[in-house]
DNA sequence: CAAATAGTTTAGTTTAAACTAAACTACTTC
DNA sequence: GAAGTAGTTTAGTTTAAACTAAACTATTTG
């Protein structure tokens, strides 16, 4: 099979939390705030998905749990994912939210 | 939403029948005749698909027609693609089957 | 240690994509 | 125009991903 970064990428709620833990740590919890449509257990499920596939770490803080993106681990996807996060399309469509 | 592409490079399926027709058209047979897992049909509905999604254009001659990849529609993905088609890894696989 | 907060896991359900078999369309050749 | 070849479409089934509710674990705070 191709690369498991593939398969994880071709979930639109998978690539919602990758843009949101891209450059920077977020909690579980804050992860879950920006998506309020899903439950904080689904949130969870994907989160172990994306750790399943090496494309996010955690590190662990009282009580919190702060997920952040392995850039490194997503080989030529980095770029395309970073193209379409960057496109003005997709600006203007945050913009509308 | 995102663009259209991310759904349709999806699928392995989809992403199978790309590589075929990335750089020269394939007649719908020929495309079959490489995946022979699944009937003619259903090869038939992820043309579909993908001609939907603008993603691949069609040539009808004589009884055949002959799809190819629009790779000016991929956009961002188009570079990831060839990326991954040209992987070592890739390239392996490929050679095992 | 009870209660609260933060998150995970389990078990089962919903939903959508992908698929198959078979009917159908279109073109070609005899 | 009958038979064959190439492909598409339809209707229904299978399968897998994503989801929910609820139980659970772990940590912190009173």
């Amino acid at each position: 099979m191709e690369p498991a970064v593939l398969d994880a990428i071709s979930s639109p709620r998978r690539r919602e939390i990758l843009r949101l833990v891209w450059r920077e740590e977020q909690s579980a919890g804050a992860i879950h705030r920006a998506m309020p449509d899903v439950t904080f257990g689904a949130v969870s499920l994907q989160l172990r998905t994306l750790m399943d596939a090496g494309l996010v770490e955690v590190r662990t803080e009282q009580r919190s749990r702060y997920y952040r993106a392995r850039r490194e681990a997503f080989g030529p996807a980095a770029q395309m994912l970073e193209s379409i996060w960057d496109d003005a399309l997709w600006k203007l469509k945050l913009a509308a939210e």
